[in-house]
DNA sequence: GGGAATATTCCC
DNA sequence: GGGAATATTCCC
């Protein structure tokens, strides 16, 4: 068990850090509330990507807009190729967008690899602590509970709602639980007193043929 | 949408080969009955690096021992540094552990890292699709709720994490459910055997007695 | 775009 | 060893 750590190499070759959590001093997956966390590697290097690429021609190849709002990809063909594997595990855009996707960013060009998020841009590399990851759940919430957008400010009237209608619901999984439980118990017991009863007719038949012969 | 694949790479540029599809025809995640699938790739990979070590030099990294039936790492460094990576998207000895795990195989030396299991063995590549990945059962509480104080939170956010949390309770409790629904049903199943049992035997018994008066 | 599977990481 | 988060892949 131990052992495993002794032996592990970290060796940097090449395409990625593994040392996320170094530079945070925090666990990727401690506690997730929303805000103030720090951010998700994913971002960090797609920020560190882009702030790299000061020089001119890295410039062709992936930039910020002009304003700094979104950022666009000019040259995917070089951006697969050679960008992404020197911070990612790929070098497969399609993956790369998948997490775009994933942390909510949006395409706002049907020309340009151009894309956008609220919490993503020049100069604030604060804000990346903001942008979380899309739940996969989402059974939870009725659809026509959800804000149509989820860059609005949450409205706390919606929030509240939501928060108790969540309370009635888990209060009443709970209280479903405990009846499914007793149900299992009571399963249980009358399983017990079949076998007990199987087994005791079996004696007492037994008993009586042998009596009976 | 079908301009990525346009512009996706196949670059093939070293580490790792994400063509395992072609060569199996399938989908990795198509439909999980147990048997007679196409094996995981993380199988096929450790098979097959077991299988290319034919070579004196790379036996004494990682071999299958004298019958066959469980395979050795002799040297985790050099397997780290230099097999790893050939295969895998990572040089991480531990890495590779945890998936040796995820698929069943249990470590059989307390002085080697011997690993073995039943379906994986020398010379039986068909076997392999019988492995499967255990299925991860989570409790209903998530792990963080059990450390009181975490981070503090801004007051605001408190309440998001809050929500959250109840989420992800909830989430939990619907998944018990499922399973106890289903303990339910297989307690039912056995009690109508029982009792058909106990009734036949009744039957039997009855006409048994009759016979022998 | 996103659902869902597998892979990799990190922590206990 | 395994839970759980993020990353990557594959498919619709």
């Amino acid at each position: 068990m131990a052992d495993n750590n002794v032996l592990e190499l970290n060796l940097g070759l090449g395409n990625n850090n593994n040392n996320n959590s170094n530079f945070f001093g925090g666990h990727a997956h401690a506690v997730q509330s929303p805000r103030q966390r720090c951010p998700a590697p994913f971002l960090i290097k797609t920020y560190d990507l882009l702030e790299e690429g000061e020089s001119e021609e890295s410039k062709q190849i992936v930039s910020w807009n002009a304003e700094g709002t979104s950022f666009v990809v000019w040259s995917p063909a070089e951006f697969s190729e050679l960008t992404l594997p020197r911070y990612f595990k790929h070098n497969n855009f399609s993956s790369f967008i998948r997490q775009l996707n994933t942390y909510g960013f949006k395409k706002i060009s049907s020309k340009r690899w151009e894309f956008k998020h609220e919490k993503f841009q020049r100069g604030c590399r604060s804000m990346l602590g903001e942008i979380t990851r899309k739940k996969c759940e989402a059974s939870v919430f009725p659809a026509y509970l959800k804000s149509s957008s989820e860059e609005n400010a949450t409205t706390s009237s919606t929030e509240e709602n939501n928060q108790q209608l969540l309370m009635e619901e888990n209060k009443n999984l709970k209280k479903e639980r405990l009846e499914l439980q007793m149900q299992i118990d009571e399963c249980k017991a009358l399983e017990m007193k079949l076998l007990a009863c199987l087994s005791q007719f079996m004696d007492t038949h037994q008993s009586k043929v042998r009596r009976l012969c």
